[in-house]
DNA sequence: CTGTTAGCGCGTTCAA
DNA sequence: TTGAACGCGCTAACAG
């Protein structure tokens, strides 16, 4: 009997072995109350009574924890962060400000990946509202109808980030595709290029980016500008291959490319084939400031600071939630982008 | 005195505004108890009274929340995962198998930048704690004495990846960087080179790699290796850097890097020097298989599986949590490396 | 098949 | 300065 009752549990014995708050007001002679206090405003205990306190949470090497404290106080201390993938370089040096900037103030961060999809994105909002986070960040403006609608309902603070839009949710801090795109087009007939081509992954922002060249092409007279896309997200081999692809529609003076990975692709299969970058063929970036600064000297290259975007994301966040009660107004940076040029890096 | 009160609560007015269990039960004319039952353990509650349920769930939105149902249930759902950068691709593919192979199984990721220092795995590790996660994975069996005692007390399912050890605190799924370096060491002889050099961030796998490539050579009786260490995490600037300090020192026929982004970075200041890769001098890097796979026509490297790792340990994990009572026997995998040459490639 | 009771661990709110 | 009672939202266990 006694047998059969124990194994009817099922699930392994997830014994509730946690120390808690009570195991250590019991040791330091205390309530439970006095214990939470000791820890989180100390302020209010007595010195004697506190020191009590901490050596017996030193002793029973108590952890607080979070999703009891979270539940009472409905503050999780959680960000939610969606990022489109990791497997690129550019969003590194944002999400690591990002982060570093949220952890100095007792935020952690749950991360999720939506490979770009926004069906993803709408199942990964979703999942994620379900650990009550304290805000959201989300990367680019474009998403579903569901998951706008669920988070313009929300009170959750929401940050988008990566692009600019004129009905943000919430909170917006990024720049203009299409500006980087005008600016790479006129830089690039500055330099008095004439046969130009472009290579693009077809993720959605650095899409807009391409077309954004192609059409300030046109609009100098520029027609029919070869295109090559390439599945995101965007690799070395893709830009090897993308060039490949390239170059059976003839050698331009000029490849702009929506990502210094492309670019560095580019490189691998020039060297290979022997072809002189830049002297045959110039090729041009597109990247994150920590990451691009250094790419290639072959290369020229359009820089944007995550670091920066990362960090005024965080700061606007913690402003939000720890701020004075004073209505936080609407947000929305432009961050800009900066044009580097190989020569006159 | 209303007023006054209202305004007592100090704290912006966070309104417990989230749907419950309870306002679902209500508009579906049952018990919260039933709504949860409906939702997770469909099997258990009448088809009719079931979509009475899942209508009330849809017209009000309702969320789960998910940290009341882990202090309810002791499981959160939660896998800590403790990495020391993203800054580096080598990572990447580890981490997003990792999570996605967990994600399909319901589990989230809550991730941890340790920066290479043990002080902050050590403080992190305490903090995710806190969390109650169902699963802890660290990168690497080098920890601070605290993280280990930590860990070894806790109940808590933990893989150390990415390094083989003599006692891995639990779960262990790795490779011997030893057993890398005197590999390249052995590859690079048999190739016939003569005068070495290494080229190592100081990550401490990384210079584990590096000081084997070293000491095996030393066995072979190559002495006096040239060695430039760059600070962690390995960047393409650091690696032209290196290269050039490297050069002050003599031209070496093969440069072993610690990381392909390092041997990217000389082929970068190669070719601003008009150096030949390989003609001049050779290059060997070493990383992640989806990354490192076309990184360079020009270049050798030791591919690892990072996808595999991350599969693999996030299987075993799912396998300790949601697997038979029958005791998990204690793992150990080692996933190995493959030398790819690039005239073999 | 559904409801009731109790408790997960913590913090808010009073009272002492 | 400290304590007692209650509730956050959910689910295990048992009763019906």
């Amino acid at each position: 009997m006694d047998e059969s009752y124990r194994t009817a549990a099922g699930q392994p014995d997830q014994t509730h072995e946690s120390v808690t708050l009570e195991d250590v007001a019991r040791l330091a002679g205390v309530t439970a109350m006095t214990v939470s206090r000791a820890l989180k405003r100390p302020e209010l205990v007595r010195e004697e009574t506190r020191q009590r306190v901490l050596d017996a949470v030193r002793s029973t090497g108590y952890v607080p924890n979070m999703l009891a404290g979270a539940l009472a106080t409905n503050r999780s201390h959680l960000v939610a962060l969606l990022l489109p993938t990791i497997a690129t370089s550019i969003f590194t040096d944002m999400v690591q400000t990002m982060m570093s900037t949220l952890a100095a103030s007792g935020y952690q961060t749950l991360l999720g990946l939506t490979g770009y999809l926004r069906e993803r994105e709408e199942q990964l909002v979703h999942t994620l509202l379900g650990r009550r986070p304290d805000a959201i960040v989300l990367t680019g403006t474009d998403h579903s109808a569901l998951t706008r609608d669920r988070l313009l309902k929300t009170k959750v603070p929401i940050i988008e980030i990566w692009d600019l839009t004129d009905d943000p949710i919430d909170m917006l801090i990024g720049f203009s595709h299409e500006a980087v795109g005008s600016a790479v087009a006129r830089h690039l007939l500055h330099k008095r290029y004439r046969r130009f081509a472009v290579l693009s992954a077809d993720d959605p922002r650095g899409m807009r980016r391409s077309m954004s060249i192609v059409e300030e092409l046109r609009r100098h007279g520029v027609e029919n500008v070869p295109m090559e896309i390439l599945p995101a997200p965007a690799t070395l081999q893709a830009g090897r291959e993308g060039f490949a692809r390239l170059l059976e529609r003839g050698l331009p003076d000029v490849i702009a490319c929506s990502t210094d990975t492309l670019a560095q692709g580019i490189l691998a299969e020039a060297a290979k084939r022997g072809i002189g970058i830049p002297q045959e063929v110039a090729v041009m970036g597109f990247g994150d400031l920590s990451t691009a600064a250094h790419v290639h000297p072959a290369l020229s290259t359009v820089r944007i600071d995550g670091a920066e975007i990362g960090r005024l994301a965080a700061e606007a966040l913690l402003q939000r939630l720890e701020g004075k009660p004073s209505s936080p107004a609407a947000l929305r940076v432009d961050t800009g982008f900066t044009i580097v040029d190989r020569e006159s890096a």
